[in-house]
DNA sequence: CCCATATCTTGCCATTGACTAGATCGAGCC
DNA sequence: GGCTCGATCTAGTCAATGGCAAGATATGGG
C-alpha cells in the first residue's frame, strides 16, 4: 500500500504492530512470530529486532499501546456503571490488545512505557471507584472497587474466551453488561453508583 | 525419584503433565516446551508425542484434567456464594490448570475428553445458579448467572495475573472474595442466594 | 513360546528466535 | 556538491524447538 518498496520501510514499527494485532485476534498471542510479521511487512527477518528488541518486546509494545487506548476509553465514561460498560466495550473492540494486556508472562514487566501506560489506565479506573467519598472508608471501598473491577473484567474475559457465546446468543455484549450491572449493583433501590 | 531408569518409563504421561504444570505455574503456558518436559522426565525428545499428539495435545490434556478437578471442586459447595469461593480457591490452588483452561487458543477445541470434562464443570456451575426457581424466569436468571460467574471469574483472573497484589496485601483471597460477594449480592437484606 | 501392540529412541528437516556484520538511506554540516 | 554519522534494514549464522519417520524394546495375550 505504501506503493514502492524502498530500502527503508517508512513506518515499519506501526506495520509490525498492526500485523501482530491481526494475528493475535485471529489465532491468539501464541501464534505471533517475528519472522511471519516481517514477511507480512515485506522486510527481512531481522528487521523487527531493531524496533522491538525481541518477541517479548513486541508484545510489550502491544500491551503498552493497549493500556494507552484503554485509559482513553475509560476516561470518557461519566459514572461507575458506564465505566464498566466502557471496560467491556474496549475488550470487545480491541480483543488482541486486551488479551496481551492481561497476560503478564508475555511482556517485560519492567518496561517504562508499559508501566506508564498501565499507571494511566489504573488511575482512570480507580478514579471511577473513589468518586464517592473524598477519602472513603478504606476497607469497604477497596472491596467495592475490586468487586466492580472483577465483574467487568470477568465478563470481558469470558466474552473473549467464547464462554458467553450461548448465553449472549446474538445479543449486544455492551447492552447485556449494562443491564447485568444494573441488576447487581442496584437490586431493589439500594445505593447505586 | 522412580528409582531405576528402564526402557519404559512407567508413568510418563503423568510425569509430563505434572512437569508441564510446574513450568506453567512458574513461567506461563508460553514457556512450555515438549523437549524440555521430556528432559525433565528423563526420556527422549520424541517420547511425549506418543502420549499427546503434539504441543496443543498436551495443553488440551492439561485443560481437560483441570476441568475435571474444577467440576469436583465446585460440586462440593453448598450454595451459590460458596460455589464462587470454590471457584476462586480453585484458581488460587491450581493456577496452571486455570490459565490453560481459559485460553482456548492453546488447546484443540474438538477434543472429546476436553468437551466432556468441560461439560461436567459447566453443569456443576450452572446447577448452583438455577437452583432457585425450578424453571426460572429465563432472561433474568441467565443474567444473574452470568453476573455471578463474571464476578468470580474476574476476581480469579485478576488474582492470577497479579493485579490484586496490592489490593489484597497479604490477605487471604478466598476470605476477601467471600466478604466481597456478600457485600455485592446481599447489600442490605435483599435476596441473597 | 511367539506374536501383536504399546512404548520409547534415534535421526532428520523446516521453522523460529536471537545474534553479528555489513549494506543502504537520510539528515546535518562544511 | 561532498562529507560524516546515525538510523534503518539485509544477509548469514547458530542453537532450540516441533513434528515426522523408522527402528528398537518391553509387555501381555494367545
Amino acid at each position: 500500500m505504501t506503493s514502492e518498496r524502498t530500502y527503508h520501510h517508512g513506518d515499519l514499527r506501526r506495520a509490525l504492530l498492526t500485523a501482530a494485532l491481526d494475528v493475535i485476534a485471529a489465532e491468539g498471542p501464541a501464534a505471533v512470530s517475528l519472522r511471519d510479521l516481517a514477511r507480512r511487512a515485506g522486510v527481512s527477518h531481522a528487521a523487527p529486532a531493531h524496533h522491538f528488541k525481541d518477541r517479548s518486546g513486541l508484545l510489550t509494545a502491544v500491551a503498552a499501546d493497549g493500556y494507552a487506548l484503554f485509559a482513553d476509553a475509560l476516561a470518557g465514561a461519566p459514572d461507575l456503571r458506564e465505566r464498566g460498560v466502557a471496560y467491556v466495550r474496549f475488550a470487545a473492540t480491541h480483543p488482541a490488545h486486551f488479551q496481551v494486556m492481561f497476560q503478564p508472562d508475555l511482556h517485560r514487566a519492567d518496561d517504562p512505557d508499559l508501566l506508564a501506560a498501565r499507571a494511566r489506565a489504573t488511575e482512570a479506573l480507580r478514579s471511577g471507584v473513589a468518586g464517592l467519598p473524598p477519602a472513603g472508608r478504606g476497607e469497604d471501598d477497596r472491596l467495592a472497587g475490586v468487586a466492580a473491577w472483577s465483574l467487568a473484567h470477568g465478563f470481558a474475559t469470558l466474552l473473549l474466551s467464547g464462554n458467553l457465546a450461548d448465553a449472549m446468543a446474538g445479543r449486544d455484549p455492551e447492552e447485556a453488561f449494562r443491564s447485568l450491572a444494573a441488576s447487581v449493583f442496584a437490586p431493589e433501590g439500594g445505593r447505586a453508583d
